[in-house]
Order: C-alpha cells, then sequence, then structure tokens
DNA sequence: ATTACTACTAAACGAGTAC
DNA sequence: TGTACTCGTTTAGTAGTAA
C-alpha cells in the first residue's frame, strides 16, 4: 500500500531534508551554515554538520562548502523521498478510509465448497485478470471472536474494493464478489472475499491466495491468523 | 512561517502516530499490539511501547490496554499535528516558491532617506495595515557582497509579495512597494522592502521593523546580519 | 567565519523477565 | 498470548578544538 520504507533511523534524516526544502533547498541552491541549520533542527552545530554528511552520503542532498556556510541543493533521490511521505500523508489525511485494516481470526474448516467456487473459469479468470495471481483451489476461513474485529470488518465492507462480477449457470447464479488484497500474517500475499456465499455471517472472512496457505504457514485449526487487508486505491 | 513546533525529539513520535494512522487509527480505534507495531515501525516490541506510552503522555492518542493488545485512537491534538505536518509538506512541494529564503548582508548607513520615505502617512498607514506594525522611521541598509545573495535577492524579487501602492504629492512621485514580511537576526520581526527608492541597486537590500533595530539588536556598521525573508502564502 | 574531528556524555534501545 | 518494567548496551548528541 505504499508504505515509506522507512525505518525509524531515517526519519531523523527525513527531518532535516524537510527543514532544508523549507529553505528553499527543493527549487534552488541554498547556504547555510550548519549553526544556523542547527537551530532550526533544534540540535548542536556539530549534529546538523553530521546530519549533512549522513544526508550527501545517501545521495539526498547534494552539498559544497564554502567558507561561508554549505551550499546545498536536494537531490532527486531526496526529492523521491519527500514526495513519497507527502503523497502517503495525502492519503491518509484525505480518504474517507484508512489504507489498511488489521483483523484477527481463528482458522478453522469450512465445508470445502470455497474450492468449487474459486474454481470457477468465469470467477477464476477475472481473479487472474483483478488481483494478480491464480487462486490457489479453496478458501482459508477465519472465525472472527472479537467485538472489535467483527466491527471493523463490517466497516471494510464499505470500503471500496476490487469487483469481481457474478454470472448465471445452467442450474444456478454467481453473485458479485468483493475482493481486497491482504496480506497474510505478515508474510504472504492473498486477497479476501466478501459475499461469495450467505452462508457465512459477517463474523467469517474468506481468504484466497495463491498458495496453499495452510502448509506454507504451517497452519492448522485453532491457529490465530493476522490479515492486514489493504484498502484501495 | 508556519514551521511545525518540532524538534528532533518530538519527530520520533511524528513517525509513530503516522504508522498509526497508516493503520487507520485516525478514523476508528484499532487495535494493534506493540510486537505487531514494532515491526511496522522497525524496532522492538519494548520501544514500541514505550512510543506508545509517550504518545499518551502528549495527549496525541488515546490508548486502553486489553488482554489481546492496545486499543488506540490518534487524539485531536495528535491529528493537528499530522495535519500540519501535511500542510507543510503540500506547500513546500507544490508551491513554485519556497516558504523562506534566507539572505545574509553587511550593515551600512544609509543617506538617511529611509526615514523620510517611511513616515509619509500613505505609506505608513498600509504597512500598518498589511504588515501589522508601525515601522520606526528609518531604514537598516544591508549591502549583499556574495554572489550567492545577489541572485537569491533578485530571485526573491519574482516571487509574489505584500503590495504597498504608491501615490502623488505635489511635488514629486511615489512609487509602489513590494514588501515581504522578514526576522532578523533569527529575533526581531520587520519587512523587506523592494524598489521602494531606484538608486540603490540589486546588491543592497532595506529592511523596516516596527523598533530600532540598530539598538535593539546591537548592530553597527560593519556587522553582517541575517534575513530571514517569508515568501506568501 | 566556517566545517567537522575526537573524546566524552546523555539518551534511546533492546534483552530478559515479571505480571 | 499480551504489556511494560529494570538494566546493561548501543547509539545519538555535545563540548572542545583543529584546520
Amino acid at each position: 500500500m505504499g508504505s515509506l520504507n522507512t525505518d525509524s533511523r531515517e526519519w531523523k534524516h527525513l527531518f532535516t531534508l524537510y527543514k532544508l526544502a523549507e529553505m528553499g533547498a527543493r527549487n534552488r541552491t541554498i547556504k547555510v551554515s550548519t549553526g544556523y541549520l542547527a537551530g532550526k533542527l533544534g540540535v548542536s552545530q556539530q549534529t546538523a554538520s553530521r546530519n549533512l554528511i549522513e544526508l550527501e552520503q545517501k545521495k539526498w542532498i547534494k552539498r559544497t562548502i564554502t567558507p561561508e556556510g554549505c551550499l546545498v541543493r536536494i537531490a532527486d533521490s531526496g526529492a523521491a523521498k519527500l514526495k513519497k511521505l507527502h503523497s502517503n500523508l495525502r492519503l491518509i489525511m484525505e480518504a474517507a478510509y484508512p489504507p489498511s485494516v488489521t483483523l484477527e481470526g481463528i482458522l478453522f474448516t469450512g465445508l470445502g465448497e470455497g474450492a468449487y467456487y474459486v474454481t470457477r473459469d468465469k470467477y477464476r479468470k477475472q481473479f487472474i485478470e483483478k488481483l494478480g495471481f491464480d487462486p490457489y483451489p479453496g478458501t482459508l476461513n477465519l472465525k472472527l471472536t472479537s467485538e472489535y474485529d467483527a466491527e471493523a470488518r463490517s466497516e471494510l465492507e464499505t470500503y471500496p474494493g476490487i469487483e469481481v462480477e457474478g454470472f448465471d449457470s445452467e442450474s444456478r447464479t454467481f453473485g458479485n464478489v468483493k475482493c481486497y488484497p491482504a496480506v497474510i500474517d505478515n508474510k504472504m500475499k492473498g486477497a479476501v472475499l466478501f459475499a461469495l456465499r450467505s452462508h457465512y455471517d459477517s463474523s467469517v472472512l474468506e481468504i484466497i491466495a495463491p498458495t496453499h496457505l495452510r502448509s506454507k504457514l504451517k497452519l492448522t485449526d485453532g491457529h490465530k491468523v493476522k490479515v492486514e487487508v489493504l484498502v484501495l486505491p
């Protein structure tokens, strides 16, 4: 979901970069003494100096030392970092729904019908096209136990998702399905399916993935499974 | 210029807040374990836990501990911090010109005409109305010595500023003046004036302030003076 | 004036662990 | 499982100072 590849150590540098941008270093080469920058950052002159050195080593800025201070300009890679932060922040602040919702449930064995539905060709082709993977024939069923998770699921259902169209066969009707890309147990890519069938209530989450999650994640019934659902866009 | 009141220590907390917002804690109460958050932050579970405690002490988040994790929701003051960061970043990234330009020059004594011009009533009333202060009768003149500062001044002149309209008296014409709010030597509020008169070239900066800067800042001719010019909006 | 090195101090971090 | 304490270690920050 476009998360900044930034651990907490990098944020210190991003902060310095942000302050430099405030001084205009994104558009022009600015002249700034390490002492002045230190004041802006709320640190000592020595720390500001080291920060600039580290930023230069990261190639986030171009830097030239003069007797009157440093000539600094933010490089493309530095500007890209700021841009990413800005767009992520805009998403977070302006969207009506969050970029992701994390749910947790207990693994249980369903009626085995998931495999049948998921492998219907008209569904399967759309999964491949719209989700980017060919689903393993079967669904992973999670029982949401806590009140929080059930509520979060209900709310999630109101957010826009990937629409997979239903169809009619000779014998019956296959309804529309709403999908959300998801990360299962922090490791495996997959998707959450909504309204595939109606006989599970809102306390159940159905998941598909390109692989057999039960064996890949060494899961058996009763295991607690964490699902990070990625909301669009 | 609307700078985030954030020293480098607060930045770390802002990072945690940002990650919580990514998880949806701005709109809803989310359930998150300190271990899971730790993974998102790239720190240990203990550090994540401490971060949450500190965020709560700052009143940036509401937090309830349950046996399954923490229920977290970003409080108004926390959301305000994110909002401020976002709007500052938007200004920096989307504006054609930077929020501020810092210049440096050597103090010199002018012809003493500044006091005359500044105290003309039609100018003075506009200064009070548009700059928010009644200027001390006199201007502080700085000679920009380095090539960098002269260039920065030229570029600054192309940015939009506060327009003070000229007028005609019986004897002569008083031209339009463009002003920018400024901070002199990191301490005193004032404004930079452009095109007040034409007999100074582009290597001179004229400054007015509500007080007598020379005495307030203990300045004499030859002193190096730093001016942070604030560009609109 | 500057920058930025070395040596030291303060703060943040994380391992272990209690609850 | 969870959270969060203590405490030893690591890292970041500063003072002094050379260039």
